[in-house]
DNA sequence: CTCGGTTTGTGAACGTTTTCACATGTTTCC
DNA sequence: GGAAACATGTGAAAACGTTCACAAACCGAG
């Protein structure tokens, strides 16, 4: 596929990008000018365009863009104009709220599995889910065509979690623990680390931080 | 305080040294290299020491930087060296798993105020703190101290808790719902967005792409 | 006390990302 | 049909962040 190179920002406000357009299309909204969609996100005209322009040209000059059109675009582009099946690997606190957390099944990602090694939770039903024995996930990953994984376990564990979960042929990792993960060079791995976010936060404050626009 | 002009990435990348130091010293390091400290994160030697030399001289050449001193400095510079308080907006799937998250309090940040608008949740006990209804804010706010608001309700209404929370001097805010939040100039907002890092995911597997090291 | 081995701290070079600015094209309205 | 208003797409410039490369500083051995 394209080969060139988009950069990390790019990609992430493709996501922003994606959501604006979403709500625009429940408004009604046939067209979304750079400025509007801008707005919506706290970015800038330029950056907008610009960003689309790396891959085609999906607006009309002197009117905008089609709003639906660019939002099919858009996920055709992020690629999620399909399903993606996702294993969850540790049900406890975050790893249920994430289950129930409507917006990733809105987006095409399914959980279709759940692992935990807690014999209490092996085998209960949460929602619609059956809780499996993580020491099945070799079989169980391969019936399911899981092919992204999110780690909620104790960061104590991650690693080793991982490892078995790169060893079962996942190319894609979406790690909670507070830890830095080894995997090899062709799995993709994002970590979500909430105290950074919170770092930043008091950081600013005792700082006086003059903020740019957030990257996010 | 200082005005010099800090990037956001570097900020971000000091909440990853501090992790990778506590580790060190639980680990009972003297003294670690740049090398060392960006090998357990994935960063390079020569980001390490720029980052930290926007801040003072912290190492001693030939040696590398003291541990426990250096950890100490970090918290200082990110003002984790205190005790932060922290109020939460919705006590549903998400803050639910957020009240129970060890790592917050460990960093100093402690949630000492649950807020819901759900009359069946209101007055119960959570994790030792009672849930108090969203509507008596104003008091409850001042009154315990709080100065950073994490907003984990749906996202049909965080616009207008935000606007509730900034009326009472809250001057950061952590934004859980995945829609672009309006506050003024001086308040500070960061937005965790779930979906985004699985969209990466998701691209990055679509387009072949060739990651980077990942920017946190 | 000197030498060899290390490792910091930092300007300067480099590379990447953002912003600017405008030619180009479309629509609207008289 | 022409003019005014609007808005895209994109090279070029500017801003920003990262990496390089090396002088300076320290340590330990002999
Ligand atoms: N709670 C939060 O809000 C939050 C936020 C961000 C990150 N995290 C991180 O997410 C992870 C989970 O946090 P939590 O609060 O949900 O903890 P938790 O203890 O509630 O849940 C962990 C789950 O993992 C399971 N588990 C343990 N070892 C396992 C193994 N070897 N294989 C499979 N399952 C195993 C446990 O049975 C439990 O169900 C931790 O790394 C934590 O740091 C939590
Ligand atoms: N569940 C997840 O894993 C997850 C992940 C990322 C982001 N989010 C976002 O976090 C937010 C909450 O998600 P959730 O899954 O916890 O939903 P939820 O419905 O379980 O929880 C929402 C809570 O907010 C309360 N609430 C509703 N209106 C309120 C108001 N006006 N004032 C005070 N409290 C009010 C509800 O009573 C409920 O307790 C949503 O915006 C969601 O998009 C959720």
């Amino acid at each position: 596929m394209a080969k060139k190179k988009i950069s990390e920002s790019t990609i992430r406000r493709l996501s922003l990008y994606y959501r604006a357009l979403s709500v625009l299309e429940k408004e009604n909204h046939q067209t979304v000018s750079s400025k509007e969609l801008a707005k919506r996100e706290k970015l800038t005209p330029a950056q907008v365009r610009k960003d689309l322009s790396f891959f085609g040209s999906f607006g009309t000059r002197g009117l905008g863009y089609p709003v639906a059109e660019l939002r099919n675009q858009v996920a055709s582009i992020l690629g999620i104009n399909r399903l993606w099946k996702v294993a969850l690997f540790g049900v406890g606190n975050i790893g249920s709220a994430l289950v129930s957390y409507k917006e990733f099944a809105r987006q095409g990602f399914r959980i279709v599995k759940l692992f935990d090694n807690d014999q209490r939770k092996i085998g209960s039903n949460h929602k619609g889910i059956i809780i499996s024995d993580v020491r099945n996930m070799n079989k169980e990953i391969a019936e399911a065509n899981v092919e992204i994984a999110v780690i909620a376990v104790p960061a104590t564990v991650a690693q080793y979690i991982v490892d078995d979960v790169v060893d079962h042929g996942i190319k894609a990792i979406l790690n909670f623990a507070p830890i830095n993960l080894k995997v090899p060079d062709d799995v993709y791995l994002r970590n979500e680390n909430m105290s950074m976010e919170l770092e930043y936060l008091s950081f600013a404050m005792v700082n006086n931080h003059t903020q740019k626009r957030p990257k996010v």
